[in-house]
DNA sequence: TTAATTGT
DNA sequence: ACAATTAA
């Protein structure tokens, strides 16, 4: 299996408030039942090593 | 156990 | 309010 890797997301870094390209730890879809939700991406700031949540873009593929 | 994430 | 996820 090609192990192809992820590409960096755009996101606001709300440890430093710099916009940053970072790639997910983990993604994953938010949705109750019946709407439509969001996916959501678990990252560490480069700056400052804190862990941080971020909407990402809804055809970005999720991880296990 | 809670905070925080986004859009309906 | 609600969905899943996980660091703190």
């Amino acid at each position: 299996m090609s192990q192809k890797q992820l590409p960096p997301v755009k996101v606001r870094d709300p440890t430093t408030g710099k916009e940053v390209e970072l790639t997910p730890i983990k993604v994953w879809k938010l949705s109750p039942r019946g709407r439509r939700g969001v996916k959501i991406g678990l990252f560490k700031s480069q700056e400052t090593g804190k862990y941080f949540r971020a909407k990402v873009p809804d055809d970005y593929p999720e991880t296990g």
